[in-house]
DNA sequence: CGGACAGTTGACCTATTTCAAATGTGGTGG
DNA sequence: CCACCACATTTGAAATAGGTCAACTGTCCG
């Protein structure tokens, strides 16, 4: 059913495993017959709510989605940004419904995977299942970091930290580099992200500027000193887990 | 090799599971035959550091421990307190090594899982294996909703949701119910959750007792009024899947 | 061409931090 | 049993990072 182009997109998602673990070509025809409905979903949509019953986990095939909570006062607090090749809602398999909602900060596209799917690869694919249960693991260890980030760094500093962690996930399926990377985010956006106003931002992102560091503008994330972007964030990369492992 | 003392400790860790699941009298057996060693850890003691090789997961007996990492300059942050019967480090399993640190804020008690057994889990127990990567999900959204507090409560309102949390947490094991729990924290300790400085944690303390909602006293919460602490917390117990669900 | 947002800036405000000092408190050695 | 020490708690006063409010500008799209 998946047309070259999905195809194609789903070897970002192979990539980003095969950076931590080993593959083999039997379990990446598993993962391939896995998937299902390609969707379309407009920038700016909620596509999955908080609550609501799933039956499918989703992978992102293209765009930026993100997870996000928020207060009945109406503040919300984006937990995790996504990128092409990143399960959205893995967890949803263990969960059967979700604690947070899910959007596209841009126009994505996205394919599902059957939790029927997902119990039969924890019963006939144990590695295979190892390997997805590291990836719900991995996206615990990035909460972990902006806990820490929200917690204990400034402004300045969550931002470059956000900045840093995007960069190497990016880079792992060559959307970014050290020059910098395309971010179609509004500055809105990425106060969600960081606790942060939307004022607030705009005037960190000009300190960034003014210190030669980074800008950020029409979408477009450039990296001036990524040295020094990461010593001010005091960026670790330990937490991404990019090496590959017996899981 | 357990002792009854720890085989009735051990019934804390089944009954938050069967919380969740329902858990086969073998699934049982199979889980008591997985634990080994038993260790003590004294107060403030850091057992397990970012980066060490781990070849066991650790499930808390009896005492408090947390999860932390902490930046450069020696702020520090908790990332989950842990209570009797919860695994540690159950996503060592999938991560090998982890990004924080395990630290003892009680004297406390310990049993390790080797690595090993969790692989024959996987291979052998498909069912049981999913109700331990929930377990690792719930982590995640526990994550997820500190992640909300952190970035968008006010002090009072993280102190009074971490409260809540607890007694929920606390509750499932009948060590809290709606007059209040032991809590052998120190106010330090609160503040590492919170991100807020001890100074402050104190005063935010003060207003909660002024208020008639709590207080805090020689390693006690007394709560006042359950009703408005969670009305001023804008507690929701969902992300913390109460439910009872066929995983 | 107009309307809806996204970004920018200034002035002012406040929640929380910082700094400093005083007051408990629990455990230990003599 | 007391003296003492290391911490934990408490409080006040001053400082500040980030928030709020408000206005203006840019930009994209229909």
């Amino acid at each position: 059913m998946l047309v070259r182009n999905e195809r194609a997109m789903i070897d970002r998602h192979l990539a980003k495993l095969r950076a931590r673990d080993t593959i083999s070509a039997e379990e990446e025809a598993v993962i391939r017959q896995s998937f299902g409905e390609v969707r379309v979903v407009p920038a700016g949509t909620t596509c999955i709510r908080a609550g609501e019953r799933l039956t499918f986990s989703t992978l992102l095939l293209d765009g930026f989605m993100c997870r996000y909570k928020d207060l009945p006062g109406g503040e919300r607090q984006i937990t995790e940004v996504h990128t092409a090749g990143d399960f959205l809602d893995l967890h949803s398999f263990s969960l059967k419904q979700l604690d947070h909602n899910i959007m596209a900060l841009t126009a994505s596209r996205v394919v599902l995977m059957p939790h029927t799917a997902l119990t039969a690869i924890t019963e006939h694919h144990p590695h295979l299942a190892r390997v997805y249960w590291f990836l719900t693991a991995l996206d615990a260890a990035i909460h972990r970091e902006w806990v820490l980030s929200l917690g204990r760094r400034t402004a300045i500093e969550r931002i470059a930290h956000l900045v840093c962690e995007l960069r190497v996930r990016l880079g792992l399926v060559d959307q970014a580099d050290d020059s910098g990377f395309d971010l179609p985010l509004t500055q809105t956006d990425l106060s969600d992200c960081t606790g942060l106003t939307p004022v607030h931002v705009n005037r960190t992102l000009r300190d960034l500027r003014e210190r030669g560091l980074m800008e950020f503008r029409s979408k477009r994330v450039t990296i001036h000193d990524m040295a020094g972007l990461i010593a001010l964030a005091e960026f670790d990369d330990n937490y991404l887990y990019l090496r590959r492992e017996a899981r």
